[in-house]
DNA sequence: TATCCGTGGGG
DNA sequence: TCCCCAAGGAT
């Protein structure tokens, strides 16, 4: 196995690939950083990461810059990157290690105490950030694993003994290297579909590639079938503009982000008695199109009612009138920027460009 | 062990 | 259109 290994960091210093998050060759990585991208790239694309990790580290450029922040910045921030209770946690996290001077733990098992970090993410900062010794265990490295030694067995129940696989690849010299080649390698190389194996630094000893089974591996277990969900939703217009709006509860679902007032969603939803729901009474327009939103184990369709409502009109209990000029800072997750696109754009008064851009 | 938790791109 | 899935974690 160490000549795989050395084939691997051959590979890699030859094509690593350049990204936002990475040091240069030579230079200690910055842990803030490394954490930082790390919980960013949790089930999420190195594309869609990018521009929110720039982002981020212009504005809090350490952790004790992120420490203060507060937690409705974060998540208006983080708003379109998804499973919002990273950006929960990162900001708790980040008081956490703010509180202990800065420092963030160096071994996996104390990072995995922090909020946020389970077992591939602490390992991934001990390898990348402080040269611990260990294999992280991502989607990359159980495919890379499951091919290289033939792994038959399915996952997620595969996953301890695809770990133990994995540790092959350890060991003292570059382990940060060693774990973001094989991510890379799982990336461009060993990808779910049509592997690249003619290209593969580890063809020699990959007992899929030569067993001839490499693109069927790893093998998953079957997952089920994903409902649909239905709703409305409403946008109050006040006369001065200002949009009525009201904070999710902090956990759960988009917990903690910003939403237009609206019905529960439910597969036995009863669109006859849609405006039934709404939170004021008014002259509720239906708009054109039904809001259509995936999440991740149920689909939702939306309708959306609309109303121009009196200057005068008071404010409700567990909501906010927001004006115009403060839109920008609300935490608007994407399927209620997709609710918002519905109205007529001459109907609001907020630059709503950047609201607006998602379908 | 199983479920919940977003989003966008690719085949 | 549909399905897969991407540097997973919390409960």
């Amino acid at each position: 196995m160490l000549e795989a290994r050395d084939a691997l960091l051959a590979w890699y210093d030859r094509h690593a690939r350049v990204l936002p998050w990475r040091s240069a060759p030579g230079e200690r990585p910055d842990p803030y950083r490394v954490w930082l991208s790390e919980i960013m790239l949790q089930q999420t694309t190195v594309q869609a990461v990018k521009g929110f990790f720039e982002t981020f580290v212009a504005r809090w450029p350490d952790v004790a810059a992120l420490a203060a922040a507060s937690e409705q910045e974060v998540l208006s921030q983080w708003a379109g990157l998804g499973y919002y209770s990273r950006a929960r946690n990162l900001h708790r996290a980040a008081r956490e290690v703010a509180a202990r001077g800065g420092e963030f733990p160096r071994t996996p098992e104390d990072l995995a105490e922090l909020p946020g970090i389970g077992p591939y993410t602490a390992a991934a900062i001990a390898a990348i950030a402080f040269d611990h010794p260990v294999v992280p265990l991502d989607g990359n490295i159980e495919r890379v694993a499951a091919r290289c030694f033939a792994v038959h067995a399915p996952l997620p129940g595969s996953k301890p003994l695809l770990r133990d696989k994995a540790q092959a690849f350890a060991g003292a010299d570059r382990p940060g290297c060693v774990a973001q080649a094989l991510m890379d390698l799982g990336a461009t190389i060993c990808t779910p579909k049509s592997p690249a194996c003619a290209l593969c630094p580890l063809e020699e000893g990959c007992a899929g590639f030569k067993a001839g089974i490499a693109a069927s591996l790893p093998a998953k277990t079957a997952k089920q079938a994903r409902p649909t969900r239905r709703g409305v939703a409403f946008v109050a217009i006040r006369a001065d503009g200002a949009l009525l709006v009201r904070t999710r509860p902090a956990k759960g679902l988009l917990g903690g982000m910003s939403e237009v007032p609206g019905s529960e969603w439910s597969e036995a939803f009863d669109a006859s008695k849609a405006r039934a729901h709404a939170p004021l009474s008014a002259n509720w327009v239906k708009t054109a199109g039904v809001v259509r939103h995936v999440f991740t184990h149920f689909a939702l369709e939306l309708v959306v009612y609309r109303a121009s409502v009196p200057r005068g009109t008071p404010d409700l209990p567990g909501m906010r009138w927001v004006a115009p000029g403060d839109m920008h800072r609300e935490a608007f997750p994407t399927v209620f920027r997709k609710v918002l696109a519905q109205v007529p754009e001459k109907l609001l008064d907020f630059s709503g460009k950047s609201l607006r851009k998602s379908k």
